[in-house]
DNA sequence: TTTAGGG
DNA sequence: CCCTAAA
């Protein structure tokens, strides 16, 4: 690696550089300051992407749709349940039994598949809180069978998934419809591109995001959109997007009476504001799953999940009920390129978001009929004819996502997409897959270890961009941000990894690091020998080569330590800084503010004297 | 882009 | 850590 110190003042003490550096006064020749090279290899590499395509043409080979596999009615069920049919239903099992019932009711439960099948915030929270519960938990929801077809979205679209199905994920491909398809050589159309940033760290701070789901953003709260690439564009739409992120997220939340968590901080009314006018500015993009791009099979014949409850019922009967056993939502494929050393944690939790950013970001039911799709969502199912015996081989359901209701998710859609051709691969998500190597403790100790000689640090970052370098590029190259799958053979694994990374998703509060004793060492030192006000340079010199540490943090930190030395030890929180090194920092700091003072007043005599000269 | 300083 | 005015 390249030694980059440029700096030779020595080594301890404060040696005061040929020019102290005068705040704001000097900074024109920063600029021919070789810089470093800040755009990692993993801005652009590390990079998975998941992409979600549906083709209702090949859902009998292993095409991607969403079954609603099964269609039971039954005669004078005053409610019906949701459930699901397998207990340990693989990937393709997200399953659903719903029930139109006329005058009853139906009764959603969610078991093992963890399906939330109530849009209001109490039933969410009873979902919630019925995770871990077999059937006995039941989440109620009443559908007048003389309604509409709306139930059914009401049925399905408020899926919510959550929690870690124990079956959700299977590298058998031969076991699930897909999900994701990751084939970049069908991936002309993609429907819904999107990428999504799983910033995997669970532990991250509670002020993340600012707010909390309880059903799916507990998960996902880390689902934010990703800009893959330089580091300073990654910086300059941080903030912007962040706000919106942020403002999209507890908007919607308490819009379904969700509680905000604002993890502590309050969001200030013009903060607010300027956040949703971000987010108003966000262009909405339909995401179509396309017409029968998921295709709910309610036919007799076609299967296997079909049955009939009830004694041959009458069609046109007052009490009349039609009972849908939408038995299996079948997932379409999802290929996942994710690294051997991830962990089959990571993954469930990918998948899991994965499935979870698409149902909850809003996928809306449609009713095809013959073909047709059903649009007057009030028209009852008997004047659609959906009831028995009528039809019923013939119903299809399709789902598309909301428009719009994406982006909040990290499911984002590049406006340059083609979104046309019901049947070319259109992913649904494109999910990004980040660094596999997560902040574990043995590489932040690593980090420190190497502290002592900050700039000879080769932390294993360094190896891990080489790593992924050339998969990068590959991805860059081939489509927006589709990392090709590994290995051909692996076509089943194309969900994005979770994996945590030091990249922090745009939007995101960056994960706190407090910083190490090793650290403020080492910028204790950087800043008696440059002074304050060259945080630029203390970075160089100190944190070349972390680039979690910005000359921002260097400052805020000296700042924070300047503050701790000036209190008493017992106000002192956090890892304790030995009073030796805080008795440097408080001296560093007089040092170099009368330097500074000196250099101002000397520049002013210096005016004043050169202007009487 | 950096610095500086408030939040 | 975030945000941002100012340079």
């Amino acid at each position: 690696m390249v030694v980059r110190k440029r700096l030779d003042y020595g080594s301890r003490g404060h040696q005061v550089p040929a020019m102290p550096r005068v705040p704001s006064s000097a900074r024109g020749k920063r600029s021919a300051r070789r810089k470093k090279d800040e755009m990692s290899p993993f801005d652009l590499l590390a990079t998975v992407a998941g992409t979600l395509l549906v083709d209702h043409e090949n859902s009998s080979n292993n095409a991607p749709s969403i079954n609603a596999a099964a269609l039971t009615y039954a005669r004078k069920r005053k409610s019906v349940k949701a459930e699901q049919c397998d207990d340990a239903p693989p990937l393709k099992s997200i399953a659903v039994e719903s029930c139109i019932a006329g005058s009853g009711g139906v009764c959603a439960s969610p078991r093992q598949s963890n399906i939330c099948l109530a849009e209001n915030s109490s039933t969410r929270n009873e979902c919630e809180s019925s995770r871990s519960l077999e059937a006995t938990n039941q989440v109620q929801v009443q559908q007048p069978m003389d309604g509409d077809t709306t139930a059914l979205y009401s049925l399905v679209s408020s899926v919510d998934l959550d929690g870690r199905p124990p079956a959700l994920v299977s590298s058998d491909s031969s076991s699930g419809v897909p999900l994701c398809i990751h084939d970049k050589d069908r991936n002309t159309s993609p429907l819904c591109h999107a990428e999504a940033r799983h910033a995997a760290d669970r532990d991250d701070d509670e002020n993340s995001s600012g707010c909390t789901h309880p059903c799916t953003m507990g998960n996902n709260k880390s689902y934010m959109p990703q800009y893959t690439g330089d580091s300073r564009i990654r910086k300059m739409f941080a903030s912007k997007i962040r706000k919106a992120a942020r403002n999209k997220m507890c908007g919607e939340m308490s819009n379904k009476g969700s509680k905000l968590n604002l993890g502590g901080k309050k969001i200030s009314t013009t903060r607010q504001r300027v956040q949703r006018a971000m987010f108003k500015r966000q262009k909405p993009v339909r995401r179509h799953f396309t017409p029968s791009s998921a295709k709910g099979i309610l036919t007799e014949a076609s299967g296997a999940s079909f049955s009939v409850e009830g004694q041959n019922p009458l069609c046109g009967s007052e009490d009349y009920n039609v009972k849908l056993r939408i038995k299996s939502f079948t997932i379409p494929e999802l290929f996942i390129e994710i690294p051997e050393n991830a962990t089959v944690g990571s993954l469930k939790r990918t998948v899991m978001d994965v499935v979870t950013s698409i149902i909850e970001s809003g996928l809306r039911v449609g009713v095809l009929l013959q073909g047709k799709s059903i649009q007057d969502d009030n028209k009852t199912l008997r004047q659609a004819r959906i009831c028995h015996g009528e039809n019923l081989e013939n119903i299809d359901f399709t789902l598309e996502c909301e428009a719009g209701q994406s982006s909040s998710h990290g499911v984002r859609i590049p406006e340059e997409m083609d979104f046309h051709g019901a049947d070319a691969m259109k992913p649904l998500a494109m999910v990004k897959c980040e660094e596999p190597f997560s902040e574990t403790k043995a590489g932040y100790n690593n980090q420190q270890r190497v502290q002592a000689s900050p700039n000879r640090v080769q932390s294993e970052h360094g190896s891990v961009h080489s790593l992924f370098e050339t998969t990068a590029h590959e991805a860059s190259a081939s489509s927006q941000a589709i990392v090709p799958v590994a290995s051909p053979s692996s076509e089943a694994l194309a969900i994005v990894p979770v994996c945590k990374s030091k990249r922090p998703a745009i939007g995101q509060r960056r994960i706190r690091r407090p910083f190490s004793l090793p650290e403020v060492e080492a910028l204790v030192e950087a800043v008696e020998q440059l002074g304050t006000g060259r945080w630029r340079d203390v970075k160089m010199l100190a944190f070349d080569n972390t680039d979690h540490r910005t000359y921002v943090d260097l400052k805020d930190k000296w700042k924070t330590l300047v503050h701790t030395a000036s209190i008493s030890p017992q106000q002192r929180r956090g890892e304790p800084v030995p009073q030796g090194l805080l008795d440097r920092v408080l001296a560093a700091q007089a040092y170099w503010s009368q330097q500074q003072q000196q250099v101002l007043s000397g520049k002013a005599s210096g005016q004043a004297c050169s202007s009487s000269c």
